[in-house]
DNA sequence: CGGGAAATGTTATAATGTATCAAATTTTCC
DNA sequence: GGAAAATTTGATACATTATAACATTTCCCG
């Protein structure tokens, strides 16, 4: 068995590419949700690693190749995916990761290396329970959940040890 | 008993704040940091209120004071006030709020209520647990957790019920 | 009181995100 | 099919948040 993550080993990652495309439309299909080209193409931009990418460079690579492209065109974008699940905005990065769970109506947790950069995104509906309880115990009434959690992955923290 | 926590009903706000800076001259004074004017007085703006403060209303009340500030000022200390336990960085909201729990080596878990702004910390250590059992069961070493909950206080949410 | 460290002042700039309005495209509905 | 409405995109400008770099001052310690 698979003693790491996805994120965390080699793997043949054109897979999660072509899986995520295949998800996304399916999604907006049954939403009557227009994937544009643009979108699209942000959407495989956000999913080139498992490393979140930052608004301004996904800029980048769209006028890298030749497209017509200002910061609005970029945050409509990543807006349109965020609202359908696609994508999740890293607040402690200010930085954009694909969603590993699309369409599966989940509260993101998000392990976050901060040596190689690759995220891990968890769904823990134990966590997820315990956060609700947390804030039921205040009478509050929790709609949105930020969870992302900084340290090393398996892989770095193995090899920091080696030194 | 009280049905609703602090920062979400009317107290008497002057002595959190007396509280904070009493606990920060001690924290520091035991820690051998110089909590300097500019310091304690970003401390005590960021206190005003339960209200997350942005870096720049901060400058804004420094420069209103006759300070002669730069964000670099704010900045600096507000990192000072970090490293020492004292303030919390909201990432969702790139703003700052004073620590309810200085010197008590917690994990914070904020409520942040969309309506009227106020933040409540608390430290659930059931959610602390469950986090790091779910990182463990990745091989993931935790070391830093940003945890923030948006949504409606109980007193906001009872409000919006009543139109 | 002098030398080194820590803190602050100052200027400039980087990085991230939005407002606004015009033009083009797509959808809807007759 | 074609006109009106809604959505999407283009384009310019600007707002907000944060940091780099270097000079100056203040504080601590011997």
């Amino acid at each position: 068995m698979a003693s790491q993550a996805l994120p965390y080993r080699p793997h043949n990652h054109q897979a999660c590419v072509s899986q995520a495309l295949a998800d996304a439309r399916a999604i907006c299909r049954a939403q009557n949700a227009r994937l544009t080209p643009t979108r699209e193409r942000v959407l495989e931009l956000i999913w080139q690693s498992h490393k979140p990418l930052g608004a301004y460079d996904v800029l980048a690579e769209l006028t890298a190749e030749g497209q017509s492209a200002a910061p609005p065109t970029v945050y409509r974008a990543l807006d349109f995916l965020q609202q359908h699940g696609l994508v999740h905005r890293i607040a402690s990065l200010n930085a954009f990761i694909g969603c590993a769970h699309a369409g599966e109506n989940h509260t993101g947790m998000f392990l976050i290396c901060r040596s190689c950069g690759n995220v891990l995104e968890l769904k823990a509906p134990g966590v997820s329970g315990a956060i609700e309880d947390a804030a039921k115990a205040e009478h509050f009434k929790a709609e949105d959940v930020t969870l992302e959690i900084a340290g090393l992955c398996p892989r770095c923290h193995s090899e920091s040890r080696h030194d």
